[in-house]
RNA sequence: GGGUGUGUAGCUCAAUGGCAGAGCAGUAGCCUUUUAAGCUAUUGGUUAGAGGUUCGAGUCCUCUCACACUCACCA
């Protein structure tokens, strides 16, 4: 059972015991609440404004940000979901019992009830002027006090704060309840979603719900959480990405198809890195990654106009412009611009590597030839990609579920989209071949074999959908945690996270 | 995993190796139009944890824990 720790507590608990005592339920079950916060407001500005005479009565509910007593009288801003407002409570309006009730008992964050009628104070402010008021719910371990002060020209001052990064994250409610501002993040995540949700709809992709518990994993390199299923007695594996499935659907003769939800990697963390994130992958019949970079590149600044009502945002102190076209280059040329290394003349993986320490680049010593591109990729071009941008044409070997170039027999059509120094997407003429589909995983299990614990296990059934054909398509997965890092101007996918996984204390 | 940094009251922060402090919140009062209200008085600490050096440690040393930044890793 809890029991009080800090000084505040105790007061707050001896309330919730003295209440009690004398009767007074300190949770009551029912509330009669007539208005919202900005539904009171909205009505008495109206009302205001045609000159009605009547009073407008309203019970309004919310949580106290502010308190002020003055002897007799006792102001308070309560807050619910849609806004602020004041309580002008007076002793000769509510009695004096229920005033001595609300000296006594009532703290800041607790939740009230108030009932009255609109009206103005001396000083221009729309208040409640309370005839009757109850505590809704008492809250019993003091939240972080934030006073604001509106200056002349209208901004806000904020004096106080709950700033500290680590509790903010481990306990996100009282980051939510006191700091608006992270309100404002996760609306802005739903508003993300639901562009990316409606824009796709409206181009009649499908929403789709595929098994995020997998015998076998696949669709991405990376390392997968195990879990077990008892009465099965079968390993399961939590997903890595949804491309395997989202492709059968395409032989199930969807034209087209998408998921908006989690994947789990069982990888490092960093500031755009959490174990389990979001992703949306979308595919498309009859079409190929020309097709998807025109999708996705109206489909992002869609959702950004949507988010930001502009598809030019500020990410961190630089503008970032999503209007189509974006930018493409090929991954070889975005390489050779940046430090003169051309890694199709140097086509094993210890003729690159010498190439890559020769300019200075720090670089594991045995990795693939394939992820000794990637790096390059990723340490000296990813950085500097602050527009939109499309890698195109990927090295085969890392590669194994995109179609190759024509003539082309080392590269394959895949793209990446670079923003704001991050990846945020990744995409594929996808490969429909089931006997090349087949040597690719073959050849990849080669390759990685013992050393590479991100090999992918291989997929029968994966290969016996496509080998009763698969239309030729196209596919996309792009990182919403990460574009919504952009959207809010955040430089941690944990700030974007509503509750980003933190090492048990 | 490596490096750097941080951790003091519920919150935000001070404290040269020498009495652990402030503001807000809280508590007891005064105050019937306040809004960072004000005034008077006042409570609150295992200084993240364990060990060590020292006459004396929040401060110096070692280890542990957590977080941040960064490097490595990372389709």
């Amino acid at each position: 059972m809890w029991e009080p720790g800090n000084t505040p507590e105790q007061d707050r608990f001896r309330k919730l015991r003295e209440m009690s005592d004398s009767g007074i339920s300190a949770y009551p079950n029912r509330v009669q609440r007539t208005h919202t916060v900005s539904q009171a407001i909205q009505t008495f500005e109206a009302a205001e404004s045609s000159s009605e005479t009547t009073e407008i009565q309203v019970t309004v509910c919310g949580r106290i940000v502010r308190q002020n007593l003055k002897g007799k009288v006792y102001f308070a801003h309560i807050e619910d979901g849609t806004g602020r407002v004041q309580l002008f409570v007076r002793i000769d309006h509510v009695g004096d019992e229920a005033y001595e009730a609300v000296k006594r008992y009532f703290d800041l964050g607790d939740f009230v009830q108030a009932s009255g009628h609109m009206t103005r104070t001396r000083t221009g402010e729309i208040s409640v002027l309370v005839h009757q008021i109850t505590l809704l719910s008492k809250g019993l371990s003091p939240l972080p006090v934030i006073k604001e002060h509106v200056n002349e020209d209208g901004s806000v001052e904020r004096y106080g704060e709950f700033s500290d990064t680590e509790e903010r994250y481990r306990q996100r409610y009282a980051d939510l309840a006191v700091n608006p501002e992270t309100r404002s993040i996760f609306r802005k995540r739903a508003l993300t979603v639901r562009a990316l949700r409606h824009f796709l709809d409206e181009q009649d992709f499908l929403e789709v719900e595929t098994p995020i518990l997998q015998p076998i994993y696949g669709g991405a390199a990376a390392r997968p959480f195990t879990t077990y299923h008892n009465q099965l007695h079968q390993d399961l594996f939590l997903r890595i990405s949804f491309e395997l499935y989202l492709k059968r659907l395409l032989v199930g003769m969807y034209d087209g198809v998408y998921e908006i939800g989690r994947d789990f990697r069982n990888e490092g963390v960093s500031f755009k890195h959490n174990p389990e994130f979001t992703q949306l992958e979308f595919y498309q019949a009859y079409t190929d990654y020309h097709g998807m970079m025109d999708v996705t590149e109206r489909l992002v600044a869609y959702a950004a106009q949507q988010v930001t009502g502009s598809t030019t945002i500020t990410f961190q102190g630089r503008t970032v412009d999503f209007t189509p076209p974006w930018n493409r280059i090929t991954m070889r040329e975005a390489i050779r611009q940046r430090c003169e290394i051309d890694y199709v003349e140097h086509p094993t993986a210890d003729s690159l590597y010498q190439a890559i320490r020769a300019a200075g680049i720090e670089v594991s010593p045995n990795a693939t030839w394939g992820k000794l591109v990637d790096h390059l990729l990723g340490t000296i071009v990813e950085p500097t990609l602050i527009q939109p941008t499309f890698i195109l044409d990927y090295p085969r070997d890392i590669s194994p579920l995109a179609k190759t170039v024509p003539d082309d027999k080392t590269h394959v059509e895949r793209f990446e989209i670079f923003i704001g120094g991050m990846e945020v997407g990744n995409a594929f003429t996808e490969l429909n071949d089931p006997l090349d589909q087949e040597a690719r995983f073959a050849e990849m299990g080669k390759l990685y074999k013992d050393e590479d614990e991100e090999a992918t296990p291989l997929d029968e059934d994966y290969l016996r959908a496509m080998r009763y054909g698969m239309p030729p398509c196209g596919g996309c997965g792009i990182g919403v945690d990460r574009l919504v890092m952009l959207f809010t101007d955040k430089s941690t996918i944990r700030e974007v996270l509503l509750f980003p996984h933190l090492r048990e204390r």
